[in-house]
DNA sequence: GTAACTGCAAAATATTTGCATCCTT
DNA sequence: AAGGATGCAAATATTTTGCAGTTAC
């Protein structure tokens, strides 16, 4: 059985085009995608509506988070291990590249631990890295 | 003089009335701001396009920076120390308070150093720590 | 067959641009 | 006076919602 219906079923999530193709994109990258990367990746075959909910409801199970940022918009990637339901567990590097614009997970790189002051309690805690990637240098 | 005039100042800014505002809702709280809330806190006085254009003047100055979310839109708050035009230096971790949803600086917690592999070139680094706050708990 | 998923239309929200006018220096 | 800053209108971009028709199981 491909990667995508293992992932489905794993999930409880009916097999679907949309949710198989938006899978797809992801599988055969390396780099977090936009929600335009998609539309393009799924060469427009799906409504905007039906991506966006289609990536809320892998973002629900667990399937892909989301890698914040300032500037440029929200991008999506697969959480490789781990997260479950309502729980992710992403414990790694986000990189974004200057000079190409990219955003990839370092998965090899995980976030160093950090202590705060008395009184708060962490939760979950994101890294991301702005630079020059690899390829651009 | 006012803090306000001496960081306008110090930046070559002219003195205009929404500059004035946008500096005084920063100084005014210990929190991280939305475009909303500048808003909201300079009475509705501004066109929204105008609070638009004077945070990025002050971005641009390095006056104010900006803190990346997955969620939540973008949030602006005061540069302590140390940036200057065209180069912000801001080294420390922000907190997002999943139960009230304030953003804060973090001031005192710097940011971890990180060693990525070879061949990224690491320019800013953002931190990013979800959970409670001490006002929260 | 039924619940869930999708497409379409439209609303709501966020951000940017052009331009004429006004203000700071 | 001159250049920069502002307000308004409007374009553009992003995300959400309602609903009717379609599909997966």
């Amino acid at each position: 059985m491909s990667d995508v219906l293992t992932i489905l079923k794993k999930h409880h999530l009916s097999n679907t085009d949309s949710r198989r193709a938006v899978l797809e994109a992801f599988l055969q990258t390396e780099i977090a995608l936009a929600h335009q990367d998609i539309e393009r990746e799924t060469k427009e075959r799906f409504d905007r509506v039906t991506i966006y909910r289609t990536l809320q409801t892998f973002i629900d199970k667990g399937i892909v988070h989301t890698i914040p940022s300032a500037d440029s918009g929200t991008r999506y990637a697969l959480c490789r291990e781990n997260c479950s339901e309502g729980h992710h567990h992403d414990n790694h590097v986000h990189f974004i590249c200057d000079a190409c614009g990219r955003t990839s997970c370092l998965d090899d790189v995980a976030i160093p631990s950090v202590s705060l002051p008395k009184g708060y309690k962490v939760g979950k805690i994101d890294m991301v890295v702005n630079g020059v990637c690899p390829e651009c240098q």
